[in-house]
DNA sequence: ATGTGTTGTTATGAGTTATAACAATTCCAT
DNA sequence: ATGGAATTGTTATAACTCATAACAACACAT
């Protein structure tokens, strides 16, 4: 399922973590970097070249934030690429969601989102 | 999910790969290397490092088919091995069904079964 | 019998993730 | 206010996983 959706993702030139981190970001105009990987569960250190290649992209932008952090921000470049992105992430939903059958097709979605809510 | 598992079955010295090659050897005595390796979607030159673990650790054995193939089974020890990993995943579902509300319990694993069978 | 495809295997490269260290800086308790 | 502890972004690096390519030995179909 997930390869299936990596997939869907990569003719954006957008990996699954990419877009993760750009939802987060959007949601959270101005969060820092190790705040961000502690969401996402990534390893400080594995967020610079996440970071580096979003920036290079021209899809974020880092600004200096109190010297020792950094803030994090979508660029416009950036929320038009995770508008795309977001849409293939729904029709990637649409295409899983079909393929339960119709009885079971309205429990799926909850119970998915029970699973990881504590 | 699968991280929560993983470390589940980390105490009984198997990873998730080793489990599910188990399993399917279990339900297929005899089954070649690379046909194993087909039905996992592991890679054949992936599968000797998984078996050579396994063999090492006294689960399976190895017995030459035809002089190219190899027929593999479950010894004594990766049948028991077996039975306490298979325990480890069913206590695994339990505590996940468990997280997902009542209403929407009983549609969850049908659903899930649905995704993958084409 | 001969070519085609398969098997197990080695070697290797690409990619991901975890760990450790570091300097700079902020935070907090006294 | 100040000194110790914790945090931040970063580099470097090691461990792992996974995919690709090559190979010799063999099976199999025509």
């Amino acid at each position: 399922m997930m390869s299936e959706l990596v997939q869907r993702l990569a003719p954006l030139g957008l990996r699954f973590a990419d877009s993760s981190a750009m939802m987060l970001i959007a949601a959270n105009p101005g969060i820092t970097a190790s705040a961000l990987g502690r969401m996402l569960d990534i390893q400080r250190a594995n967020m610079v070249p996440l970071l580096n290649r979003l920036e290079v992209a021209g899809l974020i932008e880092r600004k200096p934030l109190n010297g020792k952090s950094h803030s994090l921000a979508l660029t416009e470049a950036g929320q038009a690429k995770l508008d795309q992105g977001e849409r293939v992430i729904a029709e990637f939903e649409t295409w899983l969601i079909d393929r339960v059958p119709e009885e079971h097709r309205p429990h799926f979605k909850p119970a998915l989102d029970a699973l990881w809510r504590d």
